[in-house]
DNA sequence: AATAGGTTTAACCAAATGGTTAACAAATGT
DNA sequence: ACATTTGTTAACCATTTGGTTAAACCTATT
């Protein structure tokens, strides 16, 4: 039998649609049977408490999310480059996972504690390395000066922002679902072209 | 007797505090009315229901949100000028009222449809104008050629997002409350120069 | 002082919810 | 073949929750 198709893995799996559609406080125990198939004390049987279910899907989709930032963090290239590859690898990304960053961002938000849980895994994002580089191109005159840390906020905050206020978003600028697609879609080259115009020592 | 006094204003009172802290689904009516210092039975008298309790709170946080996305949109002063006080303003309102972003981006974001009801309220954002003056400005070689809906996006999302991801930006950034609130602070400049840095044509 | 109106409370209720139990089935090992 | 462990289910339970009710309590008017 596959990985997948493991009881265990099942109900990981629909545990993840509910909660991450509806959160914490809004999903429901015999909502994630009924979707995974199977009876309600499974749940218990296979991870004791609602709590803890629910810690499950958060970590999971946290080291989703973790990667990708520790590409822009860690690797070894230019920030210029740094930033056009991350624009467009986590748009991509989101895109295909358009309700993980409100269910990320909402659930530390309810419970601010949480995150102190993950930072000591290995893997947590770091931002020394990224902060060196960016004072180094500084120096070297090929950026304009700026604070490494709000340079990565105004990073994260512009390719983040579009997923998370999307129905805000949608009716403000009176897009339908395939213009708003299309309006992220460009937003790939779009943001780091943005970004890059502002820092970029001419 | 004052209106602040009034049974009726004190729920709603209470039920913001509650609601925007733990949301629709977290939130209980009992806590709402011993916050209140009243009996439940008086949220139904005056609410009729929970819902209904929510949707009076949601919109009196939407009414405080939408003038300040239309001092953006409808004054009449240069691209730069709209950027570099709504930056400031919003970033000032918004530390007096920090849970409101994640409050009402994560309602919009259970419930799509709940945005369609405020719509058609006066006072509801408009970005014709705001199009219109960016198209302007470009046209006579102001600001370099951008698209205006990217443009507002943008802006939302370098001020908005220091809130709504302030529990992650905080760890990964290893800021302690003091650090970053100062941090929030200087981005009411930091960002009106780092938006106005890449669209000002030079 | 009696009346009538809105206001407030304690007690109550039905439904929903997370969780448990005990019996049963299916593998697994000997 | 038998026993033991693991997986699964239906039925059940205690508690919580949004909501209701009927009576009590003002307070102003007559």
């Amino acid at each position: 039998m596959k990985k997948e198709e493991t009881t265990e893995h099942q109900i990981l799996d629909a545990a993840k649609d509910v909660f991450q559609s509806k959160g914490m406080d809004g999903a429901r125990m015999q909502e994630i049977a009924d979707k995974a198939g199977i009876n309600k004390a499974m749940l218990h049987y296979y991870y004791r408490s609602k709590q803890l279910l629910f810690e499950a899907v958060f970590k999971n989709a946290f080291s989703l999310l973790a990667p990708q930032l520790n590409s822009i963090l860690n690797d070894d290239s230019s920030i210029e480059e740094k930033i056009r590859n991350f624009t467009n690898d986590y748009t991509t990304f989101m895109m295909k996972h358009p309700y993980l960053p409100n269910f990320i961002i909402n659930e530390l938000n309810r419970n601010e504690d949480f995150i102190l849980k993950l930072k000591d895994n290995t893997g947590f994002p770091n931002l020394e390395k990224f902060r060196a580089k960016v004072d180094a191109e500084i120096s070297q005159g090929n950026l304009k000066p700026i604070d490494a840390d709000q340079l990565f906020v105004n990073i994260l905050a512009l390719n983040i922002f579009p997923f998370l206020g999307k129905p805000l978003v949608k009716v403000l600028t009176k897009k339908d679902e395939k213009a708003y697609k299309a309006f992220t879609e460009s937003r790939k080259t779009e943001v780091a072209n943005f970004i890059i115009n502002s820092i970029k020592q001419s």
